[in-house]
DNA sequence: AGGTTATCTGCAATCGTTATCAGTAACGAT
DNA sequence: ATCGTTACTGATAACGATTGCAGATAACCT
């Protein structure tokens, strides 16, 4: 059977189980061959529970995210695993969007896991002192709380990101210009509405087509439409993730909107087909996978030099790529020709 | 600190640790409200470890996949993490594409989890043995090893999939009809080139358009290019894989092929941006969320029942979604018409 | 009050492993 | 022969929780 234990290797072997844990750890002890074989023979393998109980460390690094088959997300996991190393795992938890299934996780998460990568929910969680005497390492990713400065951090220059995408419809001659919004209790949510804000405020233009919406497709689509139903409708729009991207392009192609004759858009976050969709997909990129390994490297410094270091905050940077989906306002041409000519 | 044990809990109130164990564990004790307010103020939290090594369970079932930036895995997981309950976790990992990864993986797994929910890299792994002594429970998700027969399975009827997009081309009049295949190691790569092959047999057509490739983005980018660079092109192709259609799209768009003008395109899976696209892409699609879900329900199954119960299987069906990809062949145009008017 | 259940309690063994400690054997140096 | 050193070994006590057992307490009846 597989109830194989320490205690019939030694007996098999004829020594004690001292020798065996012993030989298991790395030591020499004298019957190295005969006990590797019995391990063989009798297809043993160490308890894993015993040992976490012995040791009090599990190798088990948890990462939490809100919705999995967000491929932003996805990118983050696989950066996470690419940089977890040989002697550790990770167990994944899908919060499914669920403040209720991401306090329970967390909860269950304890003894189980040696710290816990994460990207709360949002960024009131729970009181600013929960996280704090959760006691086990935490490691935030792409999102933080209120009191994520005691924390390590591994995030993206959200409001640079989003400077970045307003300036360049500004530059492009348009005025009217507007954001699909993620929350703003998130912290990207937040950051890339600040970037947007300050870009337009800096060219003296104002806030006038804000939308917050909620990160996801069919917000992204109820926002746009929100937006094309506006009498002075904007002629750009830079929407704040991946899925609210695709959301309201979906709403610009139910509604036969051209892009970017009629409307420029430029999303955060590059898409796999960006350049397949007509016209190709402008927008602000970043590379999650090396965050979600940043994350990761975090954690383990964590882990491997004891909980008294300081927290540390990792960066990745964000680039524009411009495709097709972004051009002059149409009532814009003479204006803008006019500018270059002056 | 953070190491307060059932011990510190029963000092505090006076009681043995076995009384706050019953309580834990749901039993009438006399001091209830005593015990609950001292587990709150020590701050107390049972360790995970040592119950696993009294119960012999993790209340952990993992769930090994290949590849989880590809969308299709990653709903796998979201249906299995939707269907494990209350009281289990999902432990992920994602082996990307490396045998020696996967190997490792199963090997640290044990005692660890109570289950392996998998997909494996290919269907000749390690020996027919190698699963049947592995001593936990596992099921297999979409792909299956030599011995799969004597495990649970969830699977997608993979065959009819293939025959339905062949039969669809076949019915637009193609003759030439290429399939970019996967793996043919693999459970869906077989069977897809099976359904594949069965239906071109049943029209009388010969089978001489068929790439093997490795259901990678790069690998149906490839695949494409080698079809469109043959003098005698085919004018329809069936990819097997969302990754794979991703990339044959972008090597037709590379090439400047009109699609479905000059080729009509079908792939295997759904992509969320299938409509986005030009034309709208035309697929065979199933319900990958729910393949997990009923990965998972296998699971727990096996694991509620004692590991004596007989192996299940379940199917999910697929369906074809027509959108705009797939139109006659050019030369074929009147000869379709004849046979219509015939 | 006494007797009989019905509940609840504490003691101690147990899960499989590792760390500690006190030993034993081998070997060369004295 | 004695000693010191090195290199290994075995018995045993943890780690933190659960559970069978026997004893204690309470509850209930006559």
């Amino acid at each position: 059977m597989s109830t194989v234990t320490i205690t019939d290797v030694a007996k098999h072997v004829g020594v004690s189980v001292a020798t065996i844990s012993r030989h298991l750890s790395g030591f020499t002890v004298r019957n190295e061959e005969k006990i590797r074989q019995a391990i063989i023979d009798l297809n043993y393998r160490p308890s894993a529970a015993a040992r976490n109980l012995k040791s009090g460390r599990t190798g088990i690094i948890a990462i939490v995210v809100p919705d999995i088959t967000n491929p932003f997300f996805a990118s983050i996991v696989e950066g996470a695993e690419g940089a977890v190393g040989e002697d550790r795992m990770i167990l994944l938890v899908n919060t499914g969007d669920s403040r209720q299934r991401e306090e329970k996780a967390l909860a269950q998460l304890f003894g189980r896991v040696d710290g816990v990568i994460m990207a709360p929910l949002t960024e009131d969680e729970e009181g600013p002192s929960f996280f704090s005497q959760f006691g086990l390492p935490i490691v935030f990713v792409d999102r933080v709380t209120q009191d994520g400065e005691k924390f390590s951090t591994a995030l993206t220059d959200n409001s640079k990101g989003a400077s970045i995408a307003t300036d360049h419809l500004i530059s492009l001659g348009h005025r009217k210009i507007a954001m699909i919004s993620g929350p703003l209790s998130t912290t990207p949510g937040k950051k890339r509405a600040d970037g947007f804000k300050a870009s337009l405020k800096e060219s003296g233009l104002a806030c006038e087509y804000f939308v917050e919406s909620d990160f996801s497709e069919e917000g992204g689509y109820a926002a746009m439409c929100a937006l094309l139903e506006r009498e002075d409708a904007p002629t750009a729009v830079f929407t704040a993730n991946n899925l609210m991207t695709i959301g309201a392009l979906h709403a610009l192609r139910d509604r036969g909107v051209a892009v970017p004759d009629q409307i420029s858009i430029i999303g955060f976050d590059d898409l796999d087909f960006a350049q397949l969709i007509n016209p190709p997909l402008t927008v602000i990129a970043r590379d999650a996978r090396l965050q979600g390994a940043q994350a990761m490297e975090l954690m383990i410094k964590q882990l491997t030099s004891g909980a008294s270091t300081q927290p540390e905050h990792s960066m990745v940077d964000v680039q524009l790529i411009e495709r097709g989906s972004c051009a002059p306002p149409r009532e814009m041409h003479t204006i803008a020709f006019n500018q270059v000519d002056r």
